[in-house]
DNA sequence: GTGAAAGCGCTAACAG
DNA sequence: CTGTTAGCGCTTTCAC
């Protein structure tokens, strides 16, 4: 395996011309540039990176945190966006180094920071008490996490979660007549947090009463199954739900009962799935993988000291059958 | 950051004798081995992995490939995976470097490999015609496939799939009088070669035709929708899909054209899934993250020159009311 | 049983 | 513009 040495001896070369040119960082002559280019380009030359990783004390890593208690058989998120975070990573010359966490344990996160394997991490999900977020802090380590979080000091991207929500509510408040009803996801999760201000938010400008109708902390088949059974109870006329695994349970709940989503009710989805649009259900749409992009971006810009622009990443409401035609105003 | 001359210069010992009990190997005096546990383990002392890896040529870390083009926001086989590779990755203390690449683009892949990030790679599907796969062997970079794939050589681990679908199958063949159809996915995937070849042989042996009703190539809703009508105006009885995301997309046109599953005809898949099991689908089961880390556990026997077992993983197949009391003989 | 010393392959002053 | 010289923090002979 050819060395940095090995170049520099061929072009009668010192070993920190030749870092030089590769890092493209001190002086040379345009002419000596070229040589060495053309050099390791013929012969294939690549740097260890190991050994720059210990002159530089850098790892070139980025670690991410996969939820493993997430329902990951079920939800594709985390896959999704990781493959953003892959891509990016790429650009900007570092690696993806994934481990896994769940809400109470995160022993292989402090082994991976403790270990010094990366420069920085980027947590995929943020909890209301997140035992990741306070050990990053307090180990002082770079990280970014997709979602909001209150403290303005930590690093984060997140869509407008709660600006989403309350727009699709109040567009389904002001098309119907009878109740809306609201079912959502674990209240450890910020994201949910924020869904369900986005609704109260709506009910309260459309002047509509949700006492009983939002129904928090439903993720089992079964938890669904009662919390639907519940709003058919108090005579829901539109369904909402707090994401894609809820809302496919939901359809498939219906499915069983024989009532039709788009015809005997109204369904929608804070979030959107294929499945879901399959079945033409109204959804707000995310771009996972640009979230993911963007938090490497946020992330290796806070690393390699570069300026950081503060885009955020936009949604879109699609409008389908399933909160179609009827129960109009 | 403490080092291990610090270690030594602290305990009055030398570096070599520190670095021996550390790593175990080599000779020191039962007192001395305690004398610097003790005082690593109180300091929380730990290796520079760089400054290991570079001095000993490897990276301790696995590289692992997602098929970023598999339908990533639909399948979830791939991160569950992940998540079995991971966790036995640490216990055999590497870590997991992720990349992507798709049928036709490895580049990814490739910078991994050059950069010497990974010491071994896990390729968590395989293709009839696989670049990776390709691309690893020649460089002669250690690799273990999740898959099966013809060539001996190659070191693989994989559920019987073939097997399994040909048990599932000679059981729906026994205990229906009417055709069953079968629907699966791209041919370039070997495991659903299997799956294909696992269905006719149950035929054979069955002495049941299926000509014309194993239809293959089918991924996108639409030609799911086409398969099953096409199946159904054979007058099938039995419908047995490729996969979950078949399964699932086949439940969904079900519950669009009113027919029940489990009452007006029969659905099986060959892959499981919580929502094809809360419809109650029948449906093949395999433990993903035991795949994962049977892989891992390969890899690393290789890469450690350690003995490795050669079991594999198993399959349940989970009966439901989906294929249930009628249509029997 | 322990230590000295050379090196792994690169970067980064500093000196010319 | 280029070369020299120290390291980075660890492993690993080889003496003692």
């Amino acid at each position: 395996m050819m060395s940095l040495a090995d170049v520099a001896a061929a072009l009668g070369l010192s070993k920190s011309t030749i870092s030089r040119v590769i890092a493209g960082k001190g002086n040379f002559s345009e002419q000596t540039r070229n040589r060495v280019l053309e050099y390791i380009a013929h012969y294939d030359y690549r740097p260890n990176v190991n050994a720059q990783r210990l002159a530089t004390n850098k790892t070139g890593n980025i670690g991410v945190v996969m939820p493993v208690d997430a329902f990951l058989s079920v939800n594709t998120f985390f896959q999704v966006c990781l493959m953003g975070i892959c891509q990016e990573a790429v650009e900007h010359n570092y690696d993806i180094v994934v481990t896994s966490a769940t809400e109470k344990d995160i022993t292989y996160l402090r082994r991976l920071v403790s270990q010094r394997s990366v420069d920085g991490v980027i947590l995929m999900r943020s909890l209301v008490q997140d035992m990741c977020m306070n050990y990053l802090s307090e180990t002082a380590v770079p990280f970014v996490v997709i979602g909001s979080v209150p403290d303005e000091a930590v690093m984060q991207v997140d869509v407008a979660h709660a600006k989403a929500c309350e727009e699709l509510t109040a567009r389904l408040l002001e098309t119907t007549g009878k109740p809306v009803g609201v079912i959502l996801g674990s209240m450890h999760y910020i994201v949910n947090l924020n869904r369900r201000k986005g609704c109260k938010e709506a009910a309260r400008k459309a002047g509509a009463d949700l006492t009983g109708k939002v129904i928090s902390d439903v993720f089992t088949k079964e938890s669904v199954d009662g919390a639907v059974d519940r709003l058919l109870a108090q005579s829901a006329g539109t369904l909402v739900c707090g994401d894609d695994q809820i809302g496919l349970t939901v359809l498939g709940y219906l499915d069983e009962r024989g009532i039709l989503a788009g015809k005997d009710i109204r369904l929608a989805s804070f979030y959107d799935n294929p499945a879901l649009k399959h079945r033409s259900v109204t959804a707000i749409e995310v771009d996972d993988m640009a979230l993911g992009a963007l938090a490497v971006e946020k992330l290796v810009g806070r690393l390699d000291g570069k300026y950081v622009s503060d885009r955020k990443p936009g949604y879109l409401i699609n409008y389908r059958a399933s909160t179609g035609e009827f129960g109009g105003a």
